[in-house]
DNA sequence: AACGTTGAAATAGTTC
DNA sequence: GAACTATTTCAACGTT
């Protein structure tokens, strides 16, 4: 294999089209919104607001992972670990 | 179906989950793609460097893309249709 | 001068207008650019095919920027220093 | 003059030369706004309310009321309390 | 003149 | 927290 300064080709050639495969999918995946928004449009929904509409979903599901990682910061200092299944597991206690 | 001012809020509803699937497909490649350089950095490799191949590499396929667009225009402008595939059509001529 | 809760108004307004002026320069320059293209189309010339030959080789001279710059990141990775003046020294070798 | 299909190559070079000139000194400027954005950010402003000022300004005739409303809440935030005539006068102080 | 397309600008996110 | 990169947004241009 050659190697340059202790640096492989191959291998750096093997990550870098690995990237370059990633990225195509990506940009696909791009394209496709695109076009879900093209179709939205032409049903006669406004693209801008559904982005507004989007970004409010996504500020709520931040908000609450953020409130969910502050409670378990909070539960961290109160010597209390947070559970992974709030909900179904009652039987564990805090010594 | 309930409507809102004509508008359909179930068919809106189903537009914008689309796009949200979409996304969250999206933002998970863009992880994969983070966890490749992480990798290969771990490998030894610098990823600045890495980087810099990516965008070379991309504005060489990117070039032949405004070249071949160019080519086009040149042969619209010339008065002649380019054809789908130059090497294999000959019998068609321009006058 | 005038200050609300440490900030000058005076000073903040000087910064607004300069860049009120420059945005002016830029935008009449803008207006050059329109004008050129509407005199080169008044000629008989294609704009389209004149922003590809723009596009074209303003790649050129970014892909040339990029390669100095990775050639640059080569030098460092191996140790190297970047000189200068690439051409009038050569008497440097690395170890 | 070289001509191809009644196109004269040299008058084209003559306006894409033109062109690049113009779209050079335009990215000048643009370099030039970024430093007075840095400039004022090192002396404490927030480019991004600078940003909404302006934008603002720039609105002027239109919707002017409307827009009122958030430049004052923007000076608000900044703890200034908003001038009747930002630019004309400047020696009016507040009270 | 509205539409889609494309290029530039701004913002957000990431890395060091 | 500063710089760089990526994504998003905004505006202009050509097209239909």
């Amino acid at each position: 294999m050659t190697t340059f300064g202790g640096v492989s080709g191959a291998h750096l050639k093997q990550f870098i089209e690995r990237v370059e495969r990633l990225e195509e999918d990506k940009a696909n995946l791009a394209n496709d919104i695109r076009e879900v928004f093209a179709e939205a449009k032409a049903n006669g929904f406004d693209t801008k607001i559904m982005r507004q509409v989007l970004k409010i979903r996504k500020m709520d599901h931040q908000e609450r992972s953020e409130q969910e990682e502050i409670l378990t910061l909070y539960l961290h200092a109160l010597g209390m670990v947070p559970q992974e299944n709030f909900s179904e597991k009652t039987e564990n206690e805090v010594a």
